[in-house]
DNA sequence: TAGATTGTTAATCGATTAACAATC
DNA sequence: TAGATTGTTAATCGATTAACAATC
């Protein structure tokens, strides 16, 4: 099994090769990539080995390959489908700006009790009552939550009985994952407050 | 030195005893806290004993004085003043929401390229030229960055020069900490990706 | 060949958990 | 007193790092 922080790594690792691929290098070592993410050369290698990620004794690791390699091991670039529920600015900003999605999914619909328009940038907006419909003829499995704090545990049981495998949460209520379907909670209240704390606790006095 | 898991299990913590300070209880044991937190009643006891949070012996922890530890420790419940740079969606979901910033901080002013309005939700948003006296006069010290991709190195070089202590980084671009300033990046892609992998990998056959 | 880098094993480190004496 | 929970020590666990032989 892979963890939390070891998928985050592979995904950098592959966000960094696309650059450097951008760039027109062919070729990269371990201690680079471990200068871009911030950690140990040997723990990039010790990532890679644990995959069979092939490299170089003395070449270092072929970027187009590993890259390949990468897109295979992190399930493919092909874009998952999604659902977003609750259409404010964060619902907004996360359709308006494509580069979110990118490399993971595509927003196909949005959700709200009351729609204020039928479409956001060619995104349509339906009424909540036509979520079950929906989730089933277009096969959804992943929803992201962006509804009011108290609409999101009752919103968080309606999924659950749709199917849905993934939810990105980014209302302050910790919903926890199940058999059934992962949670990623994204807090931002949480980050904003980590934040204050390093800054007073590191620069004040 | 407290790492940010530690910190994030006190916030976390602290939050629950506001929670349960509001259902009127009065004391909680230490199984409680771990339960409510996923972790280990152990852990919980190991945190706070390392801080001399005082527990009983037969009657756990009384919530009012732990609560009250608990935000000393957290540097204060007094709002730190916040400006946020790049006034699209992602800005006005924040200023608009203000849990987001509930206990952490207060955002006092946007700043943008080219302001749409004077006002949002009677935030004042000035233009970038602004930012330098802004700072300045208004002794700001943390930034919430919201610019798009290309203008985020750029701008944090400013706000280094500025002498701003903390920035709460949204864009792709990861911003790493240096001596005088600390970065928390929120990486709202990488969560999306790592959300869809861990779905796929899990559920797909 | 000489030099540099991988792949892997062993060592280190720190965080979490188990266990239990102290004690309310 | 009997029972339950803290506070703390020792054990465990897993992740990271150091080191180095293999080899390109």
């Amino acid at each position: 099994m892979i963890n939390d922080e070891t998928v985050t790594r592979f995904i950098k690792y592959n966000r960094i090769l696309s650059q450097l691929k951008s760039l027109g290098m062919a070729r990269v070592f371990s201690n680079n990539l471990g200068d871009a993410l911030g950690i140990a050369p040997a723990l990039v290698r010790k990532d890679f080995s644990r995959f069979n990620l092939p490299g170089n004794k003395r070449g270092g690791y072929e970027i187009d390959t590993l890259s390949e390699m990468l897109d295979e091991l992190l399930c493919g670039r092909n874009l998952e489908n999604m659902i977003i529920i609750g259409c404010g600015h964060i619902a907004k900003a996360l359709i308006n700006h494509g580069d979110f999605t990118k490399d993971g999914g595509k927003i196909v619909a949005g959700f709200d009790i009351f729609p204020h328009d039928e479409k956001f940038k060619n995104i349509p907006i339906y009424k909540n009552e036509i979520l079950p419909t929906y989730v089933k003829e277009h096969n959804i499995k992943i929803a992201i939550l962006t509804v009011p704090e108290d609409a999101a545990a009752v919103m968080y049981e309606k999924l659950l009985a749709l199917d849905i495998k993934g939810v990105l949460n980014f209302t302050p209520v910790e919903l926890k994952s199940c058999e059934s379907c992962i949670v990623n909670n994204v807090n931002i209240g949480l980050e904003i407050k980590k934040l204050t704390y390093m800054v007073k606790s590191t620069f004040n006095q």
